[in-house]
DNA sequence: AAGCAGACTATTTTT
DNA sequence: TAGTCTGCTT
């Protein structure tokens, strides 16, 4: 939850703070020059834990003690709230509370600031909601619906998809509709084009727009350029590789390339990041930005951060050997001054339940022998469904851990279903936050109500709300006096409530009225579903949220020496949309347990954290569980036929590993349990790419004559591949007491030869084109025709017979 | 309009 | 396995 509230955090009391000496005493040549760098651009590539964040809040510390900025003309982006806060934080610390005066924000806040202050010019209200990707799809399903486009055929999801890669490409509909060049391209077109419609008159962006529309807004009206310009004289941006082409677009647009006709000169420009932990390209993130940055801004200058702060010799030869498979990169090598320190330990399971029991044991003994304390150490997974076995043995062996990510607080149905209801009372026109609670809870207006209504709104080119107001005014044909009637009570409702919304009733008190008034807590609480009961709790917690929020921000409005800067976009403290805001803007509520040992009084040890590779980016731990090192689950399935997408699995593993200061683990399972049915993978060839000499393998696979040796991923082949599935075994053949040889048993399911005809379940008939391997490792590679190039492996029971 | 049973489908996710 | 969606019944 404190994520919500600790942007503007005061800095901690300080004695005195660091004079221009100390600004750049403790740094190392290579960041005492990205610190003092003046004039052109700077490209700073800071490779893992090589003090990025510390050169950023230097950098602007020097900017504003040595170089006369005003901290009015500083902004500082980056992609998390929580980095934008320990960004803030850390220049406070130096500087005080002239940092107040800057932007420090995440690309979109940053956005929806500038758009609220620019909405008019937009045609829009400064009282716009934020759609985020669950209220996006809502949307585009209706919009979909509506022009009778296949759901089969074509899922919300895949447009939506295909939309947010457009907007981030920052390609219209015109020009998409122009560009199409097949049926699913036209038919993303339309729906692009009526959604965008949509979204307009609902007065809403969704998260592209954000970026999208502000690049529009700056490049259509050169006044609104050159206002910020003139103002932001740096520019200073964090996790340069995660960007996309409107981020990079909106960052040149900001900053500037040139001189304006009224002689402004370009913005002083300085990147930070690392190509080698670029992990959302599947989100828009373009290398090329960070790669062509020299190219982008000629006479830029770069440097290069390649001592690490964090990690022992030996967990950085590791990374820097996995890493350097990657190819096209620039080399970039990690080192340490600091020593090898442990070797890596490896560990192969048996199936997934014996590597959480591994893992959960050596955990168990690091704190015995005083070497860890649970809070520092991290499980990492690759998919968020793996850390279930984890929770369970840990539940079994009373071992403290927290999940993180996940279902995340704000996507929950309870509470997406309160922020519908406040939405709407900021603005009426969000129409699909006022169709989502239209019956929620059940009032009686149903689908065949809500499409009259719907049609009733086309037809006479109103809102839906005015829609349903012409429904209570029995204006609305074809709607049936029941459902009239719901309606009546569902508008009076909402009238009642904007009255307490717009008389200043503070937001905590306004969803209170809204859980009473709607029945929405009593029907949960009724309920003898346990889940009901917990959707109560998260109730309350919103509630104590929202209180939070406006004691909050009312000490920080009333504290006189704070140097509160309001400019316009920023909606009143406290008020009904600056909390809208925060929530929209805000994805993790869900804390990640602090390592010093953390929550109420768990005896100083901490908790365990457990969460996916992505979430633990930017983050570190003494000692980290990198688990499920299986080729189709890390590298994951459908990154295997792709070297791009292997490239980025690759630098997950990356990420992974540069998590770690002390000790590194590396695990797999033979078998591990996926939707019900346990599957067989072999080693993940990440596991192949570690130095051997690195590490101290406490388990090997046991191996069998002829069925070839552990780590012998031989299935290296660069070959086409349309897809790649694994065998399934027998569910009777596996347990985790059986003996180890018992796995291996019958396992060659199928003997083939090249030119045999096979039908297979899923993919029909096919003919074999290759075999490779032998045993447990023998594959056969398969040409389905229409299906395509399929590489299957040939253990247990394979849905597929040999004709 | 609402509730239930069977079908279907499964990454990662800073905002 | 589990959660969501669809279509059928009441």
């Amino acid at each position: 939850m404190d994520t919500l509230f600790d942007l503007p955090a005061d800095p901690p009391a300080r004695a005195a703070r660091p004079g221009t000496a100390d600004l750049l005493e403790d740094l190392n040549p290579a960041q005492r020059e990205a610190v003092t760098h003046a004039g052109g651009p700077l490209l700073v590539v800071a490779g893992a834990g090589s003090g990025k964040t510390r050169v950023l809040t230097r950098r602007i510390a020097y900017l504003l003690a040595e170089r006369g900025v005003h901290p009015g003309e500083i902004m500082a982006i980056t992609f998390t709230n929580k980095a934008a806060a320990e960004m803030r934080e850390r220049v406070a610390a130096l500087v005080g509370k002239r940092a107040n005066a800057m932007w420090v924000s995440t690309f979109h806040s940053m956005c929806v600031r500038i758009l609220r202050r620019e909405a008019k010019t937009l045609d829009m209200s400064s009282s716009f909601s934020i759609y985020d990707s669950d209220d996006t799809k809502r949307l585009i399903t209706l919009v979909a619906r509506d022009l009778d486009v296949d759901p089969k055929k074509y899922a919300a999801r895949t447009l939506a998809v295909h939309i947010s890669n457009l907007k981030n490409e920052l390609v219209d509909p015109e020009e998409a509709a122009s560009k199409a060049a097949n049926d699913l391209e036209r038919r993303v077109a339309e729906v692009y084009a009526e959604y965008q419609r949509r979204l307009s008159s609902a007065n809403a962006f969704d998260f592209d727009d954000l970026i999208m529309q502000t690049v529009s807004l700056l490049q259509a009206f050169p006044d609104v350029a050159e206002y910020y310009r003139r103002r932001f004289r740096h520019v200073l941006v964090d996790e340069y590789q995660d960007t996309n082409h409107a981020q990079y677009t909106l960052v040149r647009a900001l900053a500037g390339t040139e001189a304006t006709d009224t002689g402004i000169e370009p913005a002083e420009l300085c990147v930070v990041g690392d190509a080698d932990q670029s992990i959302y390209a599947f989100r828009g993130a373009t290398i090329r930005n960070i790669e062509e940055f020299e190219r982008d801004f000629p006479n830029a200058h770069t440097i290069l951060l390649e001592q690490n702060y964090r990690s022992t010799q030996t967990i950085l030869s590791a990374a820097n050997a996995v890493i350097a498979r990657n190819p096209n990169r620039r080399a970039k090598r990690l080192w340490t001054d600091s020593g090898d320190g442990e070797k890596i330990v490896g560990y192969v399971s048996d199936n997934d339940h014996d590597e959480a029991a591994f893992v959960a044991g050596e955990i168990d003994s690091l704190a015995e022998r005083g070497e860890a304390d649970y809070s520092d150490v991290a499980v990492f997974y690759r998919t968020n469904n793996q850390s279930r076995v984890f929770e369970e043995i840990f539940i079994r062996l009373g071992l403290p851990y927290k999940v993180v990510g996940g279902v995340r607080f704000y996507e929950r149905r309870e509470v997406r279903d309160m922020i519908a209801y406040l939405r709407v009372l900021a603005n009426p026109d969000d129409t699909v936050s006022l169709r989502r609670i239209l019956n929620v809870p059940k009032r009686g207006i149903g689908d065949r109500a809500e499409a009259v209504v719907a049609t009733h709104a086309e037809r006479e080119r109103i809102s839906f709300w005015a829609a349903l107001r012409d429904a209570v005014e029995d204006k609305v044909p074809l709607l049936n006096p029941r459902s009239a009637k719901a309606i009546t009570g569902f508008v009076t409702l909402l009238d009642e409530l904007q009255e307490m919304a717009s008389s200043g009733t503070e937001v905590h008190d306004l969803l209170e009225a809204v859980l009473e008034r709607t029945g929405y807590r009593a029907e949960l609480e009724e309920s003898d579903d346990p889940q009901d009961a917990s959707r109560v709790e998260n109730l309350t917690e919103l509630v104590t949220v929202a209180r939070e929020f406006a004691e909050f921000t009312a000490e920080v409005t009333n504290d006189e020496n704070a140097e509160l800067v309001l400019d316009d976009g920023v909606p009143a403290p406290g008020s009904l949309p600056a909390f809208l805001e925060r929530v929209s803007l805000v994805a993790d509520a869900d804390s990640i347990p602090s390592p010093d040992g953390g929550e109420e009084g768990d005896g100083g040890a901490g908790v365990v954290t457990l969460m996916t590779v992505h979430t633990a980016k930017g983050l570190e731990y003494p000692v980290v569980f990198c688990t499920g090192w299986e080729d189709g689950v890390f590298p994951h399935m459908r990154a295997l036929g792709d070297p791009a997408e292997l490239a980025e699995e690759r630098r997950l593993a990356y990420v992974a590993i540069t998590r770690a200061r002390q000790r590194l683990y590396v695990s797999r399972a033979l078998t591990r349990s996926a939707w019900g049915q346990p599957q067989m993978n072999p080693a993940s060839r990440f596991l192949d790419e570690l130095p051997p000499d690195l590490v101290d393998w406490r388990r090997l696979e046991p191996s069998s004559p002829g069925f070839g040796n552990f780590g012998s991923s031989s299935g290296s082949s660069s070959g086409p591949r349309a897809a790649t599935t694994w065998g399934r075994r027998s569910s009777s053949s596996t347990s985790s007491s059986s003996p180890f040889g018992k796995a291996w048993k019958d396992t060659v399911a199928l003997k083939l030869d090249v030119g045999d005809r096979v039908s297979h379940d899923k993919y029909g008939l096919g003919t074999v084109i290759s075999c490779d391997g032998v045993g447990p490792r023998a594959t056969a590679t398969i040409d389905f025709g229409a299906s395509g190039k399929v590489r299957l492996m040939l253990i247990g029971s394979v849905p597929m017979v040999k004709l």
